[in-house]
DNA sequence: GATGAATGAGCCTTCATTCAT
DNA sequence: GATGAATGAAGGCTCATTCAT
């Protein structure tokens, strides 16, 4: 009895990670705009009509896929955090954490891409995913304290911190970007000197 | 008939502009992947077979419209350009002009950031854009000989010099954002510190 | 072993009024075309398969549920009925009876009036139904060979005799119609007076 | 010229009757609730976006459908209506229309019971229907008034006038009834004898 | 007996595009 | 050049029903 019961919940979660697994991988192949449930459910290996037992609609799955998603590249961004480190080296670890986390799921990142500039976007709770970042909030803010890093707006900062990077693993963006350890070491120091006092 | 000629000619530019302003607002409104082909018709005032006149298919239709904006865009980057100011000058004054072209045309701006991340985005031939953005590239080129600026691959300079414009100035990603001159100022006095050596 | 089995008995009976009265309460709300299994499954609190096990399809279902109501009309109808009473007065009270049938269960009625107009109709064995209404049959007989009303076909004689009365009663035919007395007694003095020879 | 607009006028005509007469031809074949946009174009011979063309939605057909079938039999019914005549011989007229128009054209009769039990029926304009009918209102006010026929609500008198004919010309209600002379005289003495003072 | 999960078929509607006029 | 009408294909979603548990 106990065994059924665990095949039963294993069996779940394979397929809503079966679905979420086709949803990202369609949207890399054809794009947003042209992944249809039923060419998800298709690349999933169940029917239609499965896909809305998990999900309650469309909007739903593209939006828990997408939160997912952030909620993991947040864990990747703070991994090693350690707040008493100097703040240079914990974003500059940071970063490093955000190419590699790209680098080995392109996938992942690039439908974050194409998801944050549709109008999906605007169903996310957003809240939801800061909270993932907040250690990385309050550093910024001790390093405006102590005089380390400029006193902007915290938009300003992560503009000029991490958004670089994003459009230069853009392959879209950047087709032709090599993420070489040159290449990171560079974009790193060149964001570190934006926001630097 | 000369007279009739020039009649005809300037009324097509009317409907093909028409088309075309059609496209930008519905995108504006709707979004990119709601807008069809017979809306965009309606709101021009138009058959949806007229479209097929004046553009091959809808791909045609966002591709040329994309086009059109970005060279606009790179015009109103250039102006006032003059490659004997001091390169630091030279690029501060791009950076306000494209705070102040977006600013002034977010519908424009809107109707890019979304066709950037739509499949539509790799039908456009590249080349045909970045002519507008050469002047551009040859004072970063001489910042790197004069070593004023980092000698540092084109994509990771353009990347940090203005990509966090674009993030800061789109309201998706930074809703709260306000182009304030202070804020505006502070921007551009970041991307600075990011590139020069 | 006994008891047991009678609360196993009494159980599955509650399940199936439930399963049967969702279908009524269903139908009343949202129509016939739109009362789907599963919705009838969550206003019943049972899983849709549950149902199956009771009914052999949807369409046992609703025809069971229609029959059920039908003869459960037909007792009402009948009721007080003394065939010793003059025909006028027999007639009379199966009148008055139908009436307030109607008034107490609008659901229920309102159940039958939609699925008498559905292709389900046509599964119903009539003869079923009509073996409820036998003694009414017979006062119609004799009324005639008395030469009390007219000799006309069953058919004839209850089409004036009671349909105006499901017509009235009908919200939807007749929204602003009163089953007051007097309205009552009127409908019912009419219809005397249509058959009466 | 001319003669191109004719054709085309009378293309569209034929079209949008032909999707009409394929409504009510399917909704006899098959029921109301299974007679789907599809079929009915797979039916009318254009395809299912054709529909779409002369009506707004799946609703919007079989309203229209609805409203035109009951004018009609409106101007039907109100054939050689003459207002000087008798008021029994004027209703006894209008009766043997209605009779003679549901034999006619039993497809339409059926469709419009069919839809009178529907949700559909509640998004009638129900005025636009009765000014077909206002002659008639006229005329029992008239036999009211003038003591030839009781003093009741409308809605009882037509109750018993006209709706006992719907019942015995319905053949899901009635199977074996059949509207011969002597029938359909005893039919409509009868409802006369249920109003008459 | 009872169930939640699963499904192919079908629902209504809109799509990008073409045709006759 | 310009159009309204027309279309097959596909969109997101729900259906009645069955299955393993």
């Amino acid at each position: 009895m106990f065994i059924y019961f665990r095949i039963v919940r294993v069996k779940d979660e394979i397929k809503q990670d079966a679905i979420i697994e086709a949803t990202v991988a369609l949207v890399n192949e054809i794009g947003f705009a042209a992944s249809s449930v039923s060419k998800i459910a298709k690349r999933a290996g169940v029917s239609p009509a499965t896909i809305y037992i998990y999900f309650e609609n469309k909007e739903d799955l593209l939006v828990s896929t997408y939160i997912q998603i952030k909620k993991s590249l947040g864990d990747a961004l703070m991994s090693n955090f350690n707040p008493t480190h100097p703040v240079h080296d914990a974003l500059m670890n940071a970063g490093k954490n955000l190419f590699k986390y790209i680098s080995d799921h392109r996938e992942l990142f690039y439908f974050t891409e194409q998801f944050a500039n549709s109008p999906y976007c605007e169903l996310v709770n957003k809240g939801e995913i800061e909270a993932a970042f907040q250690p990385l909030f309050e550093l910024l803010q001790y390093g405006i304290d102590q005089k380390i890093i400029k006193d902007a707006p915290f938009e300003l900062l992560l503009a000029h911190l991490y958004h670089p990077i994003f459009s230069l693993a853009n392959p879209r963006i950047n087709p032709d970007f090599q993420p070489s350890p040159e290449n990171i070491d560079m974009a790193m120091s060149m964001a570190w000197d934006a926001i630097k006092l």
